[in-house]
DNA sequence: GCCAAACTCAGGTGTCTACCTGATTGGGGC
DNA sequence: GCCCCAATCAGGTAGACACCTGAGTTTGGC
């Protein structure tokens, strides 16, 4: 297996050749660039066309997210890491919607580095597991709200909610399962009684939470 | 700093062993306690209020996910890491779901152990990273799903969107707002007509990607 | 064979939604 | 000063929704 080539970018030299002699201790890790702003960063991208890059968010004129989502576009199969002090949700958020692959924050310890390196390489999202905290939170929240008094449904019960919360009217709803309009009414009517729901909002809300439906 | 008091679950005895031997190296922690079944588990628990349990998720009687939820019950404070050679979604959500902190895949490296240990000690989350992939791709996709076209709404037009979409009716939403029900209906056909939108149920699912409301 | 539950359908009523046209007011930009 | 746009409100209509009562059929369990 040939060396992970990995372009490294921080505006502080100092950091930035910290950073080149943890990468050089690694096994099968080669730096094939280092740049001190997103523009050149994006150059040395296109010319090494490295396998990462290591991105710091703060850098002068275009940023480590801004770069990260003009890679996104340029070169796609080159994974990105996001190096940052923040652990701000928002940044988290920005950074995975530009396309990182991971997220580590500064003060890592070194063997989360390569632990990011290997998983991000191999496919696989890694962020600082105090990230993770945060954007697992709330994920983990809601599975347990999940928990709280399991409503049977029947199955066609639930066909017919996810039909509803799809956006179907019940005259729809009634097409598609080849029943009458009245028949519809009286599932979703029932429905609503054994979920204490009383308007269609709160039925595809009552979906959405449930996993019946995807955002 | 005192070391972390550790009680291990796993239903072979030579698995078991090699972990403690793993444990047993690491600075600053020590197990207190081995068991075999998730009920012997629960018992050394009680006795010896560890602050981590490490529980194998398959193990007669008992499992590692519903001991996790009785200790969950039992002993808050303790926090637990299930080990599991299962990377599916649905272990990890009802590991989530029952107030485990960590969830390992049996071939993890051996450093990644003692840091999904030190996270979660110290009150993180910590997912294998090929765990954290399969929960992230939705979550990074659904970010990503927000980019595209945004539309602009006006303040007015936000904060009726989010009440709409909040389970209020049109009257409601003018009650609250101390606005004419037709000045909120106003609103809302804007609104319906600019996001190209034709149902209230759209609308809900609209605000719920938009994070503009909760799920 | 009987009971319960799920599934099916009907009639009726009041409210809300979706969409239409049309109008007034007030603030910002040029 | 003029124009645009957000914000406010009105009247009207067709359809959908929420809830009610009532009832026939089918299916599976005991």
């Amino acid at each position: 297996m040939s060396s992970i080539r990995i372009v490294l970018a921080d505006d502080h030299a100092l950091v930035r050749a910290g950073l080149v002699k943890l990468l050089e201790s690694m096994p099968a890790v080669e730096v094939v660039g280092q740049a001190s702003d997103g523009l050149q960063l994006l150059a040395l991208a296109a010319e090494h066309r490295p396998h990462l890059v290591l991105v710091d968010i703060a850098m002068p004129g275009l940023n480590g997210l801004e770069a990260a989502a003009r890679l996104q576009q340029s070169a796609p199969d080159t994974r990105v890491i996001i190096l940052s002090m923040h652990q701000e949700d928002q940044y988290v958020r920005q950074a995975l919607r530009n396309g990182a692959r991971g997220y580590l924050l500064k003060d890592s310890a070194p063997l989360e580095l390569q632990l990011a390196i290997e998983a991000v390489v191999r496919g696989d999202t890694y962020l600082s597991p105090v990230i993770t905290r945060g954007v697992m939170s709330d994920y983990a929240q809601r599975l347990r709200n999940e928990e709280v008094q399991e409503v049977p449904l029947s199955p066609r019960q639930r066909e017919v909610l996810q039909l509803i919360a799809e956006g179907l009217s019940t005259k729809e709803v009634a097409q598609r399962l080849d029943l009458s309009v009245k028949t519809v009414e009286s599932h979703r009517t029932l429905l609503m009684k054994q979920l204490d729901i009383h308007e269609v909002t709160g039925l595809v809300r009552y979906a959405l939470r449930k996993g019946i439906i995807a955002p």
